[in-house]
RNA sequence: CGCGAGGUAGAGCAGUCUGGUAGCUCGUCGGGCUCAUAACCCGGAGGUCGGAGGUUCAAAUCCCCCCCUCGCAACCA
């Protein structure tokens, strides 16, 4: 074997997605970011190796299953394949994609299982706590409602489950001991500080780590009746997808790649990365990954995206009006590296319009454009330099160091920004050099010749640096333009533009300028459309379980906030002779002087409870739609004590 | 009450660790240019850096107190 330099390695994984929904906007940027660092590394002569995959196992997806009447496999094959076709949509360039279900990834969860246990690091023991039987569920006693089950409100009663535990304790001082002596292993740093303070200095509990409540998961071989905790499944991934074994007998790719360089994973699970984790394979005396990454989460406007809000935004329809490329670029560029980034359809419109229409793709245009126009499309060799040239060479030059250093720092927004300045700089150098007015004179012909080669070079290299982020315009451009120099080696120098060398005739729009207004009225109608309401109503009943229901109208006499709670309002309700006290959860929608004199709607005979310690006989009946709109059942004619039938 | 993040021009953010003329993008107003996708280039207006106090020759930046916003948690009979 020849001892030619070997690239160096670079393993980079994103954390599996859980597989029980389709992901949104926020929950791809995480694939696309790996992406975008993935590409950048094998553009900068990395060996990389990008995996990613899905999380298959636990409750909540038995549990969906069985909703939607189906075997859980079927049911996660049906998930995983939504999760990996918006992957594939977003053009991500991944080596491999994990399933926890898949045998060789459970064979070997089972061994590290095993080995855990023989070497005295999982134990078995017991896990007491507040049982309550009709629901099947463990509470602790923090979790308890006055001594009462939160969900049922029934009693609960002290039990014991038998349950495997991990110490954890026994490694703390070493992971701690490693996360000093490595700054760069938690980022960002505020994560970091959290960890160690939250967690690391308080001191570890160990953990529990097999599960007998449920059947989805990988069994414990030596005592079937539990399931691998879904943690412990899911964070071996990154080394049973390498193909690990507890045995020793490691495939080829885990001695190739292991450790990783980076995990990729949102802010919320870095604990699991960086305590459990690192723990596990401490235990395992397996060398920990170099860096977990904890990025932030993308938001729609200010709030958080979820579906109970209805606002959630998903990657294919985004894709269906922008484009990949351009939903690669926004979610790329408008996230912070440590604080959320924001998303609506208003931004990503004025995004795409002032940086990808009027700076890069106007750019390419007019210059295109201009090659055509003055010298048939080919341009011949460069003679001269002034200082203005000299001044734009040496902003491309420094663009592709800043661009590598902010790319080291993940900082890939601000990469982003680098490359855009420069194509800034390049539409300053148009005005600065004024090329029509060259083109009038026909001595300043080589002169024009070189302010355009230039232009091309510019563009030519602010397209090799944007590859990683945006694949299918930087081909787009490269025909456009008429190159081979791609490589990250040619734009380490200037001047590797090929002359006589004919551009495109006819160069086409890289990102069409959007009206906004008619842009975001197409998708109203789009998404309207899309989600024609499937009305489902609630099982059957009868006349006779209705009419259990003692339904009136109260004059609400006295209304205040309550004391304990931010949601609730303190109603004192007038029903003919009787006035009772009923606490509500309408506080967000109405304040105490808007409700009182008001005849509302509400079940008289509905059993009492106590709510953060104030009584309530009965419920207010509100009426919210999906909007999260709500809305008093109020009438205004009939006396209080009428009967709602 | 608890945990976390944040408050800097009309909007969105950088700068805060490591004090030293407050910066970027969008918008706005004015100008330039006509190669180009009504685009591009230049300039202006607009900020007591949430508030009070302290340290310092000097504070957006360091210390203390307070106010406000957002998320999580709890609660929506």
């Amino acid at each position: 074997m020849c001892e030619k330099a070997r690239k160096k390695e670079y393993y980079i994984t994103t954390a599996i997605a859980y597989a029980s929904g389709k992901p949104h906007i926020g929950n791809t940027y995480e694939i696309v970011m790996a992406d975008a660092i993935a590409r950048y590394k094998r553009m900068t002569g990395y060996d990389v190796y990008f995996q990613t995959g899905t999380d298959e196992h636990g409750q909540k997806i038995e549990e969906k299953a069985k909703a939607a009447d189906m075997d859980p496999q079927a049911y996660v094959d049906q998930q995983t394949a939504v999760i990996k076709n918006i992957w594939d949509l977003m053009n991500t360039s991944y080596d491999k994609f994990v399933r926890t279900t898949d045998e060789y990834h459970k064979k070997q969860v089972q061994k590290i299982f095993e080995k855990l246990y023989e070497k005295g690091d999982i134990y078995k023991s017991e896990y007491e706590g507040w049982y309550c039987t009709p629901c099947e569920s463990f509470w602790t006693d923090a979790q308890l409602e006055d001594g009462k089950c939160p969900d049922c409100e029934r009693e609960v009663h002290k039990a014991k489950e038998e349950s495997y535990f991990f110490k954890m304790s026994k490694y703390a001082d070493q992971l701690m001991e490693h996360i000093e002596k490595h700054p760069e292993f938690i980022q960002p740093e505020s994560r970091k500080n959290e960890m160690i303070n939250n967690f690391l200095k308080p001191g570890l509990q160990d953990l529990c780590v097999s599960r007998t409540s449920f059947k989805w998961g990988v069994p414990v071989t030596f005592d079937k009746k539990h399931v691998v905790y879904v943690w412990i499944d899911a964070l071996s991934n990154y080394i049973t997808g390498l193909g690990f074994d507890a045995d020793g007998n490691h495939g080829d790719l885990y001695n190739k790649y292991w450790p990783a360089d980076l995990h990729l994973i949102g802010k919320d699970i870095v604990r699991f990365h960086t305590i459990y984790w690192p723990i596990l394979l401490l235990a395992l005396d397996i060398p920990l990954p170099k860096q977990v990454f904890g990025h932030p989460w993308m938001l729609f406007g200010e709030e958080k995206i979820s579906k109970s809000r209805g606002n959630v935004i998903y990657a294919d329809d985004l894709v269906k009006f922008f484009g990949v490329d351009a939903v690669r670029y926004f979610v790329l560029n408008e996230m912070p590296f440590a604080q959320d980034g924001s998303i609506t359809w208003q931004l990503v419109i004025e995004r795409i319009n002032s940086d990808l229409a009027n700076i890069y793709g106007n750019l390419v245009n007019r210059t295109v454009s201009m090659v055509n126009k003055y010298f048939d499309g080919i341009l011949s060799e460069v003679k001269e330099n002034e200082d203005i040239d000299e001044d734009l060479k040496q902003f491309a030059l420094k663009t592709v160091e800043k661009v590598d250093h902010k790319m080291d720092d993940l900082r890939i927004a601000d990469a982003l920004d680098a490359i855009f300045e420069l194509l800034r700089r390049c539409n300053k150098y148009i005005d600065e050099t004024l090329p029509w007015a060259l083109a009038k004179d026909e001595t300043k012909k080589d002169r024009l010749n070189t302010v355009l080669y230039n232009l091309l070079e510019g563009i030519r290299i602010a397209t090799v640096l944007l590859e990683p982020f945006m694949p299918e315009t930087a081909e787009n451009v490269f025909g456009q333009i008429n190159t081979r120099q791609v490589s990250y080696d040619s734009v380490k120098s200037w001047g590797n533009y090929e002359v006589n060398n004919k551009v495109t005739e006819k160069p086409a729009a890289l990102f069409a300028r959007i009206d906004a207004e008619a842009k975001l009225e197409e998708i109203q109608q789009y998404l309207a459309a899309k989600a024609p309401k499937k009305m489902e109503f609630k099982d059957e009943v009868s006349i006779d379980d209705f009419s259990k229901l003692d339904i009136r109208i109260g004059t609400i006499l006295e209304c205040q906030k309550h004391p304990k709670a931010d949601k609730l309002l303190v109603l004192k309700v007038k029903c003919g002779s009787d006035t009772r006290q009923i606490v509500s959860g309408i506080a967000e929608k109405y304040t105490p002087e808007q409700l009182i004199g008001k005849k509302v709607t509400f079940i008289a005979n509905l059993a009492p409870i106590t709510l953060r310690g104030q009584e309530s006989k009965g419920m207010i009946l509100t009426a919210e739609d999906e909007d999260g709109t709500l809305e008093a059942i109020t009438v205004s004619e009939v006396k209080d004590g009428a009967v709602v039938k």
